[in-house]
DNA sequence: AATGTCATGTAACTAGTTACATGATTTA
DNA sequence: TAAATCATGTAACTAGTTACATGACATT
């Protein structure tokens, strides 16, 4: 099958809380904290292209009286269930050594997807990935660091940094999760 | 020009700092903490392939008696030019925003290239441009967060604990750099 | 004899980049 | 009336992904 690339769900993702026009969504990535995502309309409307032709949104032309028309795309049926696939996947290892920004775009899409009990098991999965993953680095500094460049091993601190304070927050994320969780029973 | 690509600019610090062949940096992808690069055969020989045709990198077939024989790579003077000039470019806000994994691995390869000087201003550069990302975000968090659903909040909060923590890491860096100049004159 | 590791590559496909093109409407 | 913004797209190029292909030597 045709599996989406991460800007088409980051697309998707957007267009399902709202509908929104290529503009739109480029201006969303422009102004917003997503400017991780490229705003050239090189890359978008070929994506929604692609989403279109196979099935994940629907473009309506909207007549305005005083604009140019525009085409705003609502998610489709097939598309959201792809939308929910991609959020259900278990996380691996790979995700955590490759594509920590997925993870974040899956979970900052979560909240009105897939409900409080899925994503607590999300943060779970993140959580002990990190874990397993951290020691390996630790090891690997205490192995190599002082043969290192500085600049190398500082560069190897910060990573493993990084992994610290994700997975305090994501600790701190679930716990939240956990609590609105007890509040709405 | 023909400019390189990030992988590239990986393969020729890592053959810079010592000759390998495409195996053995293919090992270095796979086995190190530099996990965040393909592994694949089909990115890295291409990628050699390149370098070389533009002069970057030269290839020399090593025979061995017993293994098979591959092809060390050494880097050349245009090579080492570029890469100096790739170390010596100026940090960006684009660089903050999208390419944070570019400035981390331009840092682990200035040790042994462009000198301390240079490495403290390139820290200076790093902090200064997240210093003035990060009051935008704050900002952002302010007028939009409590109309965000709880997992794109979470997840913005955990994007702006990242930079802080960065920022925190590039001064402490700094430091480090700083009292080694100090130390040799 | 079969499997695993060393070692280098190619081919088809995909998606993103850069740059260009167009034209309507709004603001200065 | 000139410039900025709204709005959508295409074309050429580039580099990465996945999967395949090959073969020597080492180990079990």
């Amino acid at each position: 099958m045709n599996s989406n690339s991460l800007l088409g769900f980051a697309l998707m993702g957007l267009i399902f809380e709202q509908p929104m026009s290529g503009y739109d969504l480029r201006k969303v990535f422009t102004t917003t904290a997503m400017g991780s995502f490229s705003d050239s309309p090189g890359a978008i409307y070929p994506a929604l292209a692609r989403l279109e032709a196979n099935g994940m949104i629907h473009g309506t032309v909207e007549e305005s009286a005083s604009l140019r028309k525009r085409r705003v795309f609502q998610i489709t049926h097939t598309g959201f269930e792809a939308l929910k696939a991609w959020l259900f996947k278990p996380v691996t290892r790979d995700d955590i050594v490759r594509g920590i920004g997925n993870l974040m775009l899956r979970f900052a899409f979560m909240d009105r997807t897939v409900g409080e009990a899925r994503t607590i098991e999300f943060l779970r999965g993140f959580a002990d990935e990190i874990e397993a993953y951290l020691p390996g680095l630790y090891q690997f500094l205490e192995a190599h660091g002082n043969g290192m460049p500085l600049s190398s091993r500082l560069a190897l601190e910060c990573g493993i940094q990084e992994y610290e304070m994700r997975l305090r927050w994501v600790k701190a994320s679930a716990a939240q999760y956990e609590e609105r969780k007890r509040n709405q029973p």
